[in-house]
Formats: C-alpha cells, sequence, structure tokens
DNA sequence: TGTATCCGATACATGGATGTATCGGTCAGC
DNA sequence: GCTGACCGATACATCCATGTATCGGATACA
C-alpha cells in the first residue's frame, strides 16, 4: 500500500514538474493569457488530459510555476548571504552579491513580469507576489546592515528602504533590458552609485 | 467634396478617441490578451462594426493607444522641460521636474509594462517602444545637463547613463506601486540621494 | 497470471472570439 | 425632398479553447 502510495506520487510530481518547465517557456514566449493550455501541454510532450489530471485551472498553474520558481530563488539568495564573512571592499561586495543574486535570464523577466500584472488585478495572485517580496526585502536588507556593520560604516538611509531601491531599480533594468539589452550594463554602476550616496553622506549638505 | 471629406474625418476621428479611451480602460482592467475586441466595443458604446472599420487587428488597437498617450506624454515633458529657469534648489527642482513629468496612474502603468511586455515578443511594436525611450531619454538627458549646468557642479556619471537610471528606477517603482501602493513614496528619496552621489563625488574615492 | 489502481489520451459538448458581408440610418449638398 | 457617401450595427460562418467524461495502458502486488 505504500509501496504504491510512493509510487504513484513519484510519477505525478515528474510529470508535474515537466509541466511546469514547458508552462515557463510558454508563458515567456507568448504571454500567459495568450497562451493555450494546449501549448503548455505540447510543449512538455503531454495532451491536455495530463493537464487537467493535475491542475484545476491555468491560474493554478501560473501560481505553482510561480511558487517553484521562486523556493528556487530564495534558496540561491539565502546560500548566497551565508559566505558573507570578510571582503576587500564591502561595499562593492554587496553589490556583486545583489547582482548574482538577482534573475537575470529573459525567461524570467518575462514571466515574473507578467506575474506581477497579474497579481495586479487578481487579489489571491497577489499574495504570493507579497509573501516572495518581503521574504526578498528582509534577506537584502540583512544583507546591506551585515555588510555596512562588516565595513564600519553608517547608513544615511534606512537599509529597509535601501533594499526597497534596490529591489525596484532591478526590476527596472530587468523590463529595459528585455528590448535593449545593453542596458544592462547601468545596473552594477547604478548600485554603486546608490551606495556609496547612502554609506558617505555629502559634507556640504546636512549632516544628518 | 471637400466638406464631405472634413465631415467623414472628424467623425472617424471621434469614435477612435472613444475606441482608444474604451481600450485604455479595459486593456488596464484585464490585460491586451484577456480583453476581447467586444469588451472594448462595449465599454466604449460600440459593437465590433465600429471597430473593424477603423481598425484590422487588436495590435492595432494597441499600436495606436501608446502612440496616442506617448504623444501626450512627450508633450507634457517637454512642457515641463521649458520652465526651467532659475531655481533656489537645482537638483531638487529637477527631482521635483522628472517626478511630475512621469505619469504615475496605476491605469497607465499596467498598460505600458504590458505593452512593454508584448514589445518583447513582437518587434514591430518594440520600434514604438523604443522610439519613445529614445525620444524621453534625450529629454532627460537634457535636463539633467541643464540643471547641473545652473547649478555649476560637474557630473561624475555621464548625463546619459544618469538619465537611463532614472528612468529603470521610475519603471521599477510603478511596477512595485502596483502591488503595494505605499512602495510610492521611495521614489523622491531614491532620485535624490542618485543625483546627490552624482553631483558630489566621494572625497575619498577616486577624483575621476 | 490475475487484479486493482492510477495516470494520461481521446472524444465530445459547449461557449466564446474572430472576421466578413450586408443592411440601415444619418448627414451634406443639390 | 432626393441622392450619394460614410459609418456603425447586425447576422453569419468559422475556428479555437475549455472542461468533462470515458477509455486504454502501465505498474505493483498477490
Amino acid at each position: 500500500m505504500y509501496r504504491i502510495q510512493c509510487r504513484i506520487v513519484r510519477r505525478r510530481e515528474v510529470t508535474v514538474e515537466r509541466l511546469l518547465d514547458a508552462a515557463l517557456e510558454t508563458f515567456a514566449e507568448q504571454g500567459f493569457a495568450a497562451a493555450s493550455v494546449e501549448d503548455v501541454c505540447s510543449r512538455g510532450g503531454f495532451t491536455r488530459g495530463a493537464f487537467y489530471s493535475s491542475f484545476r485551472t491555468k491560474d493554478e498553474l501560473f501560481a505553482a510555476l510561480f511558487t517553484r520558481e521562486l523556493a528556487r530563488e530564495m534558496a540561491r539568495v539565502e546560500e548566497l548571504l551565508t559566505g558573507l564573512a570578510e571582503e576587500a571592499d564591502p561595499v562593492t561586495a554587496a553589490v556583486d552579491r545583489c547582482l548574482s543574486a538577482f534573475r537575470t535570464d529573459r525567461t524570467w523577466t518575462l514571466v515574473a513580469t507578467e506575474y506581477a500584472l497579474h497579481a495586479a488585478r487578481h487579489p489571491d495572485a497577489a499574495v504570493l507576489l507579497e509573501r516572495h517580496r518581503a521574504e526578498l526585502h528582509a534577506q537584502l536588507t540583512g544583507l546591506i546592515e551585515r555588510a555596512a556593520a562588516d565595513a564600519g560604516v553608517r547608513l544615511v538611509v534606512p537599509a529597509g528602504r535601501l533594499a526597497r531601491t534596490i529591489a525596484a531599480l532591478h526590476d527596472g533594468v530587468s523590463l529595459l533590458t528585455l528590448s535593449s539589452p545593453c542596458a544592462h550594463d547601468i545596473e552594477r554602476p547604478a548600485l554603486l552609485l546608490l551606495l556609496q550616496a547612502a554609506v558617505a553622506p555629502p559634507p556640504s549638505e546636512s549632516e544628518n
């Protein structure tokens, strides 16, 4: 009995994974609304029967896809945080951490942006997005605070606000990069500039 | 004959305007792909006959909508640039100029972001987006250079790159604001921080 | 080998969107 | 008032996506 259950579950999980892989690519290519369930299934080598055997609706598939990708991203981010010990230039190191933590591939940018739009219209899809943003924000804030402490500098701007700004900048650059790939080059200098301003208060202005 | 032509054109233009208004709201509510031609028409008080009398396809409608809105935006931006004379604090003034030039309403954010995604998949739709970005970039660069000249400061970062960064930041903040409206508050301080860093080179670092 | 279970494929019914073709109303000019 | 042109509505044919219900095959265990 247990063996049977085990085998069943494994089979289902494998096909779900393949369906999610197919969904990622299909949604990136055609967009979520424009892609049909059949498009996803045929790309994964299935027919629609397989889909309706594991999902109830296309929205549910989207949510499952987003959840899986988010879990992967958070795992990578967490792993990047652990190794943050002594670095030569803490600011530069923190920037590089951020940049390598963010996912930059076109496929994910397309799908994640579309999910943000989707969430703006469907409140039940928004809770996933909010949860992820909160997690990412907490991690980024921790990274910034740790880096500042290691460098022995005081931040002019609260780390939380800085984290939000960095995330927003990254989203904007990703969106821009979709059409003009060279735009990707502005992210690193922009982050450096931002952090320099955050750790080094301008001498002539108000010394808050 | 000429009178007839004139009357015809005016009539058509009015219904096209109403269709574009309806399309803006419908696309914002449901998304471009999810919205049907009939949805747009019924919101504008028409049937599909009116639509197919002026447009060939939904993509064409989208392009027309984007073109119209872009023209309006550029007109506003250009108007904002003209009045840039003496200001007390040039940096703050420039930031306020930028912020008031950008369109922040949720409707437009939804539609513009969706157009960016649309453009990433349809090259012929991308040319419109690229043209607009180039125009906006030129205006922003001009604004920055003028403000820097008026303030008598030298920029550490090329104005063009700064303009691109500002635009990206704005896009990211807008996207973030869709789900968590309080995120809108980070844009102004972020811009200020960015510009402070750009005009005041950190004293201890390389004095490029 | 027989059997029960699960999973994915196939078939079918339904609804909705698209595009076209045609009709009717409205308005300017004679 | 009559005419011609234009514009938007209506009707129709077609296609495609969805969801369900059923069928067939594969597998593990007795």
